[in-house]
DNA sequence: TTATTATTTAGTTAAATACTTAAATACTTT
DNA sequence: AAAGTATTTAAGTATTTAACTAAATAATAA
């Protein structure tokens, strides 16, 4: 879970979520959403390539990301153990 | 979201949620649970207060750390819409 | 009121992070 | 094969972060 969290702490990593949570997109396509180098870009997605948030494929000379929806799945179990739903839950 | 997902991006930190979700702890207590000085301890619950994550309150000379719930329905709610189902409901 | 205990604030340092530019790699087109 | 495009890797730098010790604040007990 920490590379997890440590991904998803940087607002940028966030924002390239945001985008491909709306469609998939090339490493170039990302970076014209910012004002940031490229290489920058790559580094950002390298981290969310690690942490299993995003998947990439080559497709000829670019690379292809999309987002790995399961683990969203696990932060939402993670922070339901914190919600009042949960404590509910242990005693009945 | 951000200060939140910063305030979750250190072990530390996750660890004093853990301690907490248990039951309320004072600050020397949720300190004691660590191989850190006592000021390093005060200082993450300053960054998981500030983040909505805890809340305290001062009982005599001791302050009783809780968790604030709340605060986790929003990652929930943020994580949700990265998943597969909330594509499903955009859909259908 | 003096000493003791609990906690936070201040100041410092080492390590981690997020950027930059330049160079390398990989693929495509001519 | 040479040139151009897309992307990543490498190397360097400024900023942020997380730890420490020492000092300050606040409450309690002697």
């Amino acid at each position: 879970m920490n590379e997890t969290f440590k991904a998803l702490s940087d607002p940028t990593r966030r924002k390239i979520l945001d985008l491909l949570k709306e469609s998939d997109l090339t490493a170039g396509e990302i970076s014209g959403h910012f004002n940031m180098s490229k290489p920058s870009i790559s580094q950002h997605l390298k981290i969310l390539k690690n942490a299993g948030l995003v998947q990439d494929v080559k497709k000829g000379q670019f690379v292809v990301y999309s987002l790995n929806t399961t683990i969203f799945q696990d932060i939402i179990s993670w922070a339901f153990n914190f919600t009042d739903d949960q404590k509910e839950n242990k005693r009945g």
